[in-house]
DNA sequence: TCCATCCAGATTATAGATAGTTTTCTTGTC
DNA sequence: GACAAGAAAACTATCTATAATCTGGATGGA
């Protein structure tokens, strides 16, 4: 079949650009011309100012009407703005997925808590944790916050990546693990709470060294 | 003087754009065409094109990939959504604010209540009202979190405009004078509980008729 | 005979490329 | 340090291609 895409390619920019963004790859502060991401990727440059847009909405670059766009710092400030909002969505978001939790879905996230215990890399651990979080939350049935959270998580990862690849892991499984046997014994209180702790236990920072503010 | 306004033809479409749909001059799920709207505003397709992702990310209107963006609809589901999605955030954006309040700024949230009492029509009740919050909400001085705030207050706003439009002020100037005043006592837990309960209020939709959804 | 389904052509709309204009930044000169 | 000329980059318009939708009509079945 081989079949076309059909995926534009707008949309292709702006995942490829949000992934090296969040990966560090591109350095926050940096400048992204238009022109120069177009020649990269082989298109013109009216697809790319659509993904830049689209790259701003996700709160990954700052825009100033003509002069171009830079991506976004990752400050402490930042930093935490980011695990205070995830803290509070999410409790949200778990509040009303928690009556329609089933059996499976709570395997499947035990499932994914110990892909992270197994993970190598923090890219690994990374995507293991957000699938965790995504299997509890999006019972919610409540798209606009599922966007919202996703978009937050995607910002966490960014400072995850940029400032401290030591110390992930640790704590959080066992977070997970009780999280996850709160609301297995009908505790929605406790799993908040212990959820909510547990995401702005990433907003804490690097212990030793600085955040690598590049 | 008389400088050129230098604000990109997207931003001024966009905004245009955003402020019928929020006064339902635009119908919920009506399909918009890139290049009517061009041809309307005297342009090409091409800033049509970005605005329309700004107004994606607002969440006003929802586009698939190659079939066009159509204006988001108004169920009583969505408007709780939001509903709750403000209070979480309010709440969290009070929380931080309080410690940066000065005197002057209760005394002109107070007064942006008092013009929310004169409002003649929902209009201008909406923008007092929208004064009010983010008078005592933006010194927590966390730029991610207003953003948000702001896209689901144009987003309520669209509820209020859209559906019922009888039933507003009377509760909500009793609801801020007690922000006010517990703020001014210091007390904290006091505001941010009336202020969630304030901004549920809203969610809860029209006590006779049904929310015309167009 | 009437109705539903499906297909081909025409029409419409989205998406991208190319080119030109305007604004901002840079560099060299006084 | 100020200013002007040049370069670079953002922004928009026009044109083109590709995908989706709509129309009419044919086919098959009850």
């Amino acid at each position: 079949m081989s079949r076309a895409p059909a995926e534009p390619i707008a949309a292709r920019i702006s995942r490829e650009l949000a992934d090296r963004i969040v990966a560090g790859q591109i350095a926050a502060g940096s400048r992204l011309r238009q022109d120069h991401v177009a020649v990269e990727f082989g298109t013109s440059h009216v697809p790319v100012r659509e993904a830049f847009r689209r790259l701003e909405a996700q709160g990954l670059v700052e825009s100033e009407p003509r002069r171009g766009v830079r991506v976004c710092g990752v400050s402490l400030d930042e930093m935490r703005e980011i695990a205070e909002m995830r803290a509070a969505l999410e409790v949200l978001a778990l509040r009303h997925a928690a009556p329609h939790l089933t059996q499976s879905i709570l395997d499947e996230a035990e499932e994914a808590t110990r892909a992270g215990d197994r993970a190598g890399d923090v890219q690994a651990w990374e995507e293991a944790n957000r699938r965790f979080h995504r299997l509890i939350l999006s019972p919610c049935a409540m798209p606009r916050l599922l966007r919202s959270i996703d978009d937050l998580q995607t910002a966490s990862a960014r400072f995850l990546f940029a400032g401290w690849r030591a110390e992930w892991e640790t704590p959080t499984d066992r977070d997970h693990r009780a999280i996850l046997a709160a609301l297995r014994e009908g505790d929605l209180a406790a799993a908040t709470a212990v959820l909510a702790r547990h995401v702005q236990w990433i907003g804490q920072g690097p212990k030793r060294r600085p955040p690598l503010v590049r």
